[in-house]
DNA sequence: GAATCACTAAACATGC
DNA sequence: TGCATGTTTAGTGATT
């Protein structure tokens, strides 16, 4: 292939890819992170210093490491068959699987289940998965078993030509399944006949969404393949023993479809952007610090600007989200019938009513909660750990480490500080850039401001972020994480999402 | 092999 | 009375 084709080829794909992202994210922190950095004068192309990056193709890989990584001698052993045969059958179902009328059959796992096009596969979510997605999909999150009902056949043809014997398991499931609740005649906003509404105990959706999240089918399947390259590819992420991040909205392998489900997926997509949407927000706070900075419009302080941000992050008052939204690592826990409550709640639960959201299960605390300042102690103890070059020195959380594993939302933590929430987040960063404007040097030295800027280049590089200036404290912190040698990769800087899995 | 879970089927009760 | 809804029990197959 051409190489001028290769490009373009690269570039249209990982332009999918992010306007995929901002489809699935409009309006997300890294959405906004990325065109930030798009109308930067230098960055012709915004995914080139990202992890979007290592969508490239090995044209520009050493050779020297090829008998290490390539995986021809798979080929050769014809070791791949099955994986191939896969996709062949893959594409082959995807035309349209034909089954037996009647026979029904669950939908197998290595094709991406499409309920409207795969009418003779029985779905591949449980009959809790289904009630809570069309519990969730209604706008007072709450249904009748009739709407129950119509919700299922509407959005999986499947179950209109299947025995009725599924409209049994739907109501045997929300009587039984501890996920479901009927709601108080009294408090339903709407009057029915016959019957109860049902809706889905705030106690348990967690569960649900756990469940959800495991399910093995999601639309993003090829670009999810595009975003995780097979270990063939001689990336850097392997030269240098790191975990290449997953590109894709981390979409995981359970994402539900946008389009089937709009409403679902946006909450269940919330949840994956809150994953380290926290520290892309950082990142497009720091780009605007550092954008400022750099103008000289504005003698502003970014380490009084980070001192600020990172008192938001540290403040005693953050609430840490009261409902795990990692119920369990076990999957038995997920939605079952008899698990315990994730949190007993005798309350009355009141569907569509404030606090039903996924989003209001969190107490993320009000603005007026956060305190702009922060005591002299913690601003001592975060001296501790900035740099002599200015550069950050943060503590990547356990919990990150689930988050890459398992695509579950979690925290982050510097030194022990709990990420904040979108809602927050959004004002407490505009915040911090009118505390920052508002906080001023009176004399900053030109080496202040180096090191400013290169404070910003060092958490923006933790971010995944990589402006067009080169810059060494971001060879340093690889070293640090790394092996600790003073040496460096020649082509370390399109290492751009290290530090994620560092 | 036991335990657990999801599903299915059936019977029965209840309410409109 | 018929039907939809809700509850309960029992059985089966898959998974761990």
């Amino acid at each position: 292939m051409p190489c001028r084709s290769l490009e373009e080829s690269d570039a249209s794909m990982r332009q999918r890819l992010v306007n995929s992202l901002s489809q699935s994210f409009p309006g997300s922190a890294l959405s906004k992170a990325l065109q930030c950095i798009n109308d930067e004068e230098d960055m012709k192309d915004p995914l080139s210093s990202s992890c979007f990056a290592e969508l490239r193709l090995d044209k520009e890989v050493p050779d020297e490491d090829d008998e290490l990584t390539s995986l021809a001698w798979l080929q050769d052993s014809n070791l791949l068959k099955d994986i191939n045969a896969g996709e062949d059958e893959e594409m082959k179902e995807n035309d349209d699987i034909k089954m037996e009328p009647g026979y029904a059959q669950t939908h197998p796992s290595h094709v991406p289940y499409n309920p409207q096009k795969h009418i003779n596969s029985k779905p591949p979510y449980s009959f809790s998965c289904l009630i809570f997605m069309a519990l969730e999909e209604s706008p007072t999150k709450m249904l009748p078993v009739k709407d129950i009902y119509q919700w299922i056949l509407s959005h999986f043809p499947y179950f209109q030509n299947a025995p009725t014997g599924w409209k049994n398991s739907v109501r045997h499931n929300l009587s039984l399944n501890k996920c479901f609740k009927k709601v108080d005649k009294d408090r339903g906003h709407q009057t029915i006949g016959k019957g109860s509404l049902w809706c889905v105990d705030p106690d348990y959706r967690p569960n649900l969404l756990q469940a959800l999240r495991k399910t093995p089918y999601h639309p993003y399947h090829q670009l999810q393949m595009l975003a995780n390259p097979q270990p063939s590819q001689n990336n850097h992420y392997q030269l240098y023993g790191l975990k290449p991040q997953p590109l894709a909205p981390r979409l995981g392998p359970n994402s539900i479809s946008p389009h089937l489900f709009p409403f679902l997926s946006r909450r269940l997509g919330q949840s994956h952007l809150d994953i380290d949407s926290d520290i892309k927000d950082v990142a497009q706070t720091l780009v605007s610090l550092k954008t400022w900075s750099k103008a000289k419009a504005d003698n502003a302080s970014f380490a009084e600007g980070l001192k600020i941000k990172l008192g938001d992050m540290k403040s005693p008052k953050r609430v840490i989200p009261k409902g795990p939204v990692i119920c369990t690592d076990n999957p038995s826990e997920d939605h079952t019938y008899s698990i315990t409550r994730v949190e007993a709640d005798e309350d009355e639960y009141i569907p569509g009513s404030p606090g039903s959201s996924i989003d209001d299960e969190y107490d993320f605390g009000s603005d007026d909660d956060i305190d702009d300042d922060f005591s002299e102690d913690e601003y001592d103890d975060l001296k501790k750990h900035v740099r002599k070059d200015g550069s950050l020195e943060l503590k990547r959380g356990r919990k990150r480490d689930n988050l890459d594993s398992e695509g579950e939302s979690g925290v982050d933590e510097v030194d022990g500080c709990i990420s904040d929430n979108n809602n927050t987040r959004t004002s407490k960063r505009a915040r911090l850039l009118e505390n920052a404007k508002r906080h001023r040097f009176e004399e900053t030295s030109e080496e202040e401001k180096k090191k400013i800027e290169e404070g910003a280049d060092a958490l923006l590089n933790l971010a995944g972020i990589c402006l067009s200036r080169q810059h060494t404290f971001n060879r340093e912190i690889v070293n640090e994480k790394l092996d600790g040698t003073k040496e460096y990769p020649e082509d370390i800087d399109s290492v751009s999402e290290c530090s994620s899995s560092s």
